[in-house]
DNA sequence: GCCAGGATAGAAAGCGCTTGCGCAAGAGTT
DNA sequence: AACTCTTGCGCAAGCGCTTTCTATCCTGGC
């Protein structure tokens, strides 16, 4: 019915289209790459021809022969992980406007097999290579990856960071961060504001830049509003829904409320822990206050105030960086950093706190 | 530092590689191939050299001389819509099992983008090309695709459809669908049988088989248990949060609430729908009952009693199908089909309906 | 009218790797 | 002791495409 053409067994080559056009194999390849001299007539056989035979370029002969592959990889622990998807997006898009192929891995937050990517990524000779998300990263993990931006570097390809601190100085790839520190600081201010003084802060993990940026944040916005930081009010913890639920039981039920509001390091820790609270009779924000971190889906969802991330921004900065590597002023030989911006969202979740121990904004 | 093997400027070749073991190339195409007795003496010699050269294969000499090419890529529509993200991760894993790399590819929903998508891959030898995501479909799309399907099939890969209707039965290719009529009469049958009558209905979309699936299972469940279907309970309307939202809105504003339990096409549409009734001052499950479909974040955030769709299974089945097409038995000419079941999840958003015109359970 | 130079197109040399084929040797076979 | 199998390895032929390097032919300029 609709296979006059697909006639030939297998998949025709650029011969078969030279051979029925009646041209040389050069002709047809100047043709379809373009940007060379071509009789009309000439190429209007080409056409024909390939038309006639549906022939596909092998991408493969195609890279070989010519060199450059066109390929970006990004390495996420996981699609599912709306954080990380939002950036793969980004990524995406901006591979696809830089004419690009994108190439998606997940490593389930395996240190080992982003290693074992990144060197995969190296036989694909991909142009760049993004790595997402957070892994445990101890010196082997650390020294193999730098070699491993080392070598990419060498084979004219880039490795890029995305919230992740940069390897080194001396070390040449693309970092893209995000302020998180900036961001904490905005959200508790804006909690000061609002008249709370005791906020529980929920998710310390040192170690762990990225949690260790938004609380130095949250640290610094209570330092510069003149209020004491008290270190039963800061629990520690992992991000996530069910670490934030069990952080929040946990102290719902070891003590009082000794706390007007409540800082969750990341969205999906605060609705956890919303959850708690509603178990324990408490509601957002009639009772508590709540903000938290990242801008997802379950922050619209729940009303509630965040730091909003330029996520697809990070991606496709990212890969922008690492493309046009000539655009970009380095800090280091090699090492381009950048640190995006992140901006309060305000929502319904935070209500001024007027209660005894409370009081005005200090300001405005 | 770190770069003591990296002299070499550019990239090391086989030819490199086999110069400094002191063997023939093939020598070390074998070894690096295995499978092929090799003295341990020269397996040692080869290997040495690699490691000294920091050698890499290239992955497009190797796709070009050795035929097959191991990729697999799935377009969807974007990698940020939870519901695909979930399909992608199960592409990506099975691919990775089965040793395949993934390369995912966002179409925006555009189905001339896709088309163009499925010609890159034919170009890049993938496997199997997988499609998820809802796309409007005209008669030239479908001849195109049909005529893609048949391309593929030709060169010894494979379309794969997920969540969309077979094409065509004489059409090759893998189709994994998932239960939609079924899934809604269980969320039906679950309101009926708490007493529910009046159940409002969330998102007709005529033309849309997702939607007309969910629909028909809705009513084919009202009419076994002997419940009238109401015109004015079916309301049109797209999924997503914002459609639900409005759908909801227009539904509250429109007259009263007749009704005693909503059926929403899909999660967001259900939470649209439910800041719009709590925005009337109606709560959920105390004031009304609600079901949604699909199984997202959302609904284990708002404890919404929805349908559960295996999403990562359908990814990884399609894969697993286009992949080992010996393995499955089609219906058609080389077409594949599969349905997975979807499982009703009971969570907290449904309350037994005991008010005037309300009944007690029919049976049980 | 004759030549420089642009427009066109072909021949051929690889890109880096896999593999069929052939050739040594050492290991078994009668 | 002559002979057939393995085992182990090198040779060389491509895989399908891009890209010099050339070879024509045609045009205008002086």
């Amino acid at each position: 019915m609709t296979d006059d053409l697909t006639a030939a067994p297998g998949r025709a080559t650029l011969r078969d289209v030279a051979a029925r056009a009646g041209v040389s194999m050069s002709t047809v390849s100047r043709v379809l790459a373009g940007g060379y001299p071509t009789a009309a007539s000439t190429k209007d056989k080409v056409l024909r021809a390939v038309e006639e035979l549906d022939y596909v370029a092998n991408a493969h002969a195609r890279a070989l022969a010519g060199g450059a592959s066109k390929t970006v990889a990004i390495l996420v622990g996981s699609v599912a992980i709306e954080f990380q998807a939002y950036i793969a997006q980004g990524v995406e898009e901006q591979a696809t406007d830089d004419k690009h192929l994108c190439l998606v891995c997940s490593t389930g937050g395996d240190p080992e097999r982003e290693l074992a990517y990144i060197q995969l990524m190296r036989e694909q000779g991909a142009r760049a290579v993004v790595l997402v998300g957070t892994v445990v990263a101890d010196d082997a993990y650390h020294a193999r990856m730098r070699q491993f931006a080392q070598a990419l570097d060498a084979a004219g390809s880039r490795l890029a960071l995305v919230g992740r601190p940069p390897l080194a100085r001396d070390v040449p790839a693309v970092v893209v961060e995000f302020d998180n520190e900036g961001g904490a600081y905005a959200a508790t201010s804006h909690l000061l504001t609002q008249g709370h003084e005791r906020i529980l802060y929920l998710g310390k993990q040192p170690g762990q830049t990225t949690a260790e940026g938004r609380l130095a944040g949250h640290l610094r916005a209570l330092a510069d509003f003149g209020v004491e930081s008290d270190e039963s009010l800061i629990v520690a913890g992992e991000f996530g829904r069910q670490p934030g639920y069990q952080m929040m039981t946990a102290r719902l039920e070891a003590g009082p409320v000794d706390f007007t509001a409540i800082f969750a390091g990341d969205d999906p820790a605060a609705a956890g822990a919303i959850q708690a609270l509603r178990e324990h009779g408490l509601r957002v924000p009639d009772d508590v206050s709540m903000v938290g971190y990242d801008d997802l889906a379950v922050a619209a969802d729940l009303g509630l105030t965040t730091v909003h991330i330029p996520h697809e921004e990070l991606g496709r900065t990212a890969v922008r960086l690492a493309l046009h590597q000539a655009d970009a002023r380095g800090e280091g030989p090699g090492l381009v950093h950048r640190k995006l911006a992140t901006q309060l969202i305000v929502r319904d979740s935070v209500r001024p706190n007027l209660g005894p121990g409370g009081r005005r904004p200090v300001r405005s």
